[in-house]
Formats: C-alpha cells, sequence, structure tokens
DNA sequence: TCTGGGGTCCTAGGACCC
DNA sequence: TCTGGGGTCCTAGGACCC
C-alpha cells in the first residue's frame, strides 16, 4: 500500500483490567488491579488498574503493597498473559478486518495506515465494531504521523476519538513539559531541564549544537525533532522479527546461596532455550542480569562461539557470564537473555 | 512509592586491525 | 622508535516503552 493520508492510533482503554472484567462481570464498577500472582503481600507491581481503582491513585508500575493502601477495598487479580495475549489476537484480527494496513505495537495497542477523506468516520468505525465484536471499548488518535496519532490517543481516552497534526501540534502541545512526547522520559526531562528547557516549545526553539553535545549526534537531534512534531509516517502489516529473547525473576526471598542461585540461572536459561526454539532462529550472544540488593543491576554477556539452540549448551553458557559477576551480596532478581542475529 | 517482566535502541570505551 | 587515523566489533550501561 502507498504512503498513507492518515495514521490511526488504536488502544484499548484499561486492557487488562477490562479483559479480567468481562469474564468477571461482577468486578464491573469496582475498582480493581492486576498484578503479580494477586497477592498485594508479595513483590510485585500493578499491570494495568481499572478507572475506579486509579481514582484512588493507583498506577501501572506501582508496587501493589502500596496499591493496597491506596484503595484498601480493590480486588486484587493475578495478571494472566496467555489469557490477554488470545483476546489481543482477537481484537487484531477485527482490526484487519477494515480497509486499513494494520502495525501491531504491543498487546493493547495498535497504528492503522488509512486512505480517507474523514478519518474522523474511520475512527467512529473502528470503536464501533471492536467495541461489537470484542465488548471492548478502545480510543483513537488520528494523526498525520505516528507520534502525533499517538500522543492524540492520550487526549482521546477513555473511548474517545482526537486528531493532532502539524495544524494544532503549537497550541495543543507547545507549553507542555517535554516527557508529553513519546520517546522522552523523566530521565531526558530532568537534563533538558539543567539545560533550561522545560517546555516542548523550549525545546523545539533549543540550540542544535547544545542538545548534540548533551545527549549525542544522533538523540539530541532526533529529541529536538521531536518537539517540533516530527514522526514517522511508514505503518507496515510486516510482522516483527524479535531481536532477543529474555526471561527474569525477582525472589520473594533475596538468594544468598551460590548453589540457589546456579539452579536459577540454569532454570532461566532453560525457559529462554524453550522460546528460541520457538523462534526457530539460533541465539548468538547469552546475557545474564543480576540485581543485587537493596537495589543494583549489572549484566555480563558473552558472544557464543557458534549460533545455537541447543539448551546444554545455552545452559552452560549463561552459568560461564554467571561466574564473571562477584556474588558478594544479596540477590534480588536474575535474568537470562538470547540474542540472535540481527537481520 | 523499597521499586515486575519483556522488549528496543543509543552511547561510549577498549580491543584489534590496517 | 613514544607514536596517526580510521573502521569495526564487543561489551556494559542508560533510557525508554508497554
Amino acid at each position: 500500500m502507498s504512503t498513507p493520508d492518515w495514521i490511526l492510533h488504536v488502544d484499548l482503554d484499561q486492557f487488562i483490567a477490562a479483559v479480567e472484567i468481562a469474564r468477571h462481570p461482577e468486578l464491573r464498577g469496582k475498582p480493581v488491579v492486576v498484578g503479580g500472582k494477586g497477592d498485594p503481600a508479595q513483590r510485585a507491581v500493578v499491570a494495568t488498574a481499572s478507572y475506579e481503582a486509579r481514582a484512588f491513585g493507583v498506577h501501572s508500575g506501582m508496587p501493589l503493597r502500596t496499591a493496597a493502601r491506596k484503595c484498601p477495598d480493590a480486588v486484587f487479580l493475578p495478571s494472566d498473559p496467555p489469557a490477554y495475549e488470545e483476546v489481543s489476537e482477537r481484537v487484531m484480527a477485527v482490526l484487519r478486518e477494515l480497509p486499513v494496513v494494520v502495525e501491531v505495537i504491543g498487546w493493547d495497542e495498535a497504528f492503522l495506515g488509512a486512505r480517507t477523506a474523514d478519518p474522523e468516520a474511520l475512527a467512529r468505525t473502528v470503536r464501533h465494531v471492536v467495541g461489537k465484536r470484542t465488548g471492548l471499548s478502545c480510543s483513537v488518535g488520528i494523526g498525520d504521523n505516528k507520534m502525533r496519532a499517538k500522543i492524540a490517543t492520550g487526549f482521546a481516552k477513555p473511548a474517545g476519538i482526537y486528531r493532532l497534526t502539524s495544524a494544532n501540534w503549537a497550541e495543543v502541545m507547545a507549553h507542555r513539559p517535554p516527557d508529553a512526547l513519546w520517546g522522552i522520559g523523566g530521565r531526558t526531562t530532568r537534563k533538558l531541564a539543567e539545560l533550561g528547557i522545560t517546555t516542548v516549545a523550549e525545546l523545539a526553539a533549543a540550540d542544535r549544537a547544545e542538545l548534540a553535545a548533551r545527549f549525542g549526534p544522533t538523540m539530541g537531534p532526533y529529541f529536538r525533532a521531536l518537539a517540533h512534531g516530527w514522526g514517522d509516517r511508514e505503518v507496515t502489516a510486516t510482522p516483527y522479527v524479535a531481536r532477543s529473547r529474555s526471561r527474569e525473576t525477582t525472589f520473594q526471598t533475596n538468594l544468598t546461596e551460590r548453589a540457589d542461585i546456579e539452579a536459577a540461572v540454569r532454570e532461566l536459561a532453560g525457559r529462554v532455550t524453550e522460546d528460541v526454539l520457538a523462534e526457530g532462529r539460533p541465539a548468538v550472544r547469552v546475557a545474564v542480569k543480576v540485581r543485587f540488593a537493596p537495589f543494583f543491576t549489572q549484566t555480563r554477556s558473552a558472544t557464543l562461539e557458534t549460533p545455537t539452540t541447543d539448551v546444554v549448551v545455552l545452559e552452560r553458557a549463561a552459568l560461564s557470564v554467571l561466574d564473571r559477576f562477584e556474588l558478594d551480596r544479596p540477590v534480588r532478581l536474575l535474568g537470562v537473555r538470547a540474542e540472535f542475529e540481527r537481520a
């Protein structure tokens, strides 16, 4: 398909919580918090909170313990990724029946490339068919590029439609902090503030050389371009090819025994190998991540002599990378990642 | 706010080679 | 022999996103 006239960003409203409410209808209208094993006493964080729970200040990434303190009456449910995956695929299949190019970018979101004179009408159609066929509510951002469409969705939520283009970019975005842009987070916003840059308008007008000096020759100019509303316009239906597969675990109780740590790494390497086999491509590199108490993370990695899908080789490689850590403090988390050859 | 799990991309220094 | 410059690979860490 040629370049689309419009890019729509479709994002399911409170997706994970919505899936749980759909299969537990008695929870509708109640504060629902999904995350970990559903036990707020455990080390885990909120995956998604229903809007009723968000009203108490509960949000994604918050420790479950904190969520329970803020909203003692919330219903806590365990996270069930296979269930969300299945619903996600149904939603994407519905979107693919529309006359658009669908690029999936997460469980609960996709870009649509469309040739149409009336993007709002298309957005209404999307909301209608998704609701009718899956029972789920979504919001739709309309943009002249991906970034604007993505940001627009934030203004559309919940259950709405919003258009953000070069026509209203400055009016809507100029006064906002840099982290309103997709690709700029809290860290970069803080560093920008040190340069006296606290709004999108100031970032758009910032000195290119100064940004390049502070953030590098690629990222500096990129941040400035984002502030001008720059974004990719290409929407592709080509399924994405993974560059790596990883598994990690935070232990409920920190590990201190070498034997326990090795056993855990072996187990993670085994699970990663299953993912590598499912991928059907050999791993070329293995990385091990160790998070020490209280919260200090290190990674070590090694390129394999020969690309492999062999569980014995991957386990041995992970253990030999583990040997390069100084395990002198309690271990809170272990992770193993396999990387594939870059296409 | 004692801080999950699964990903991607960029940067920067050192090794190594010509 | 005290000493250039460029290119590429490897590795660790940072930042961001969902």
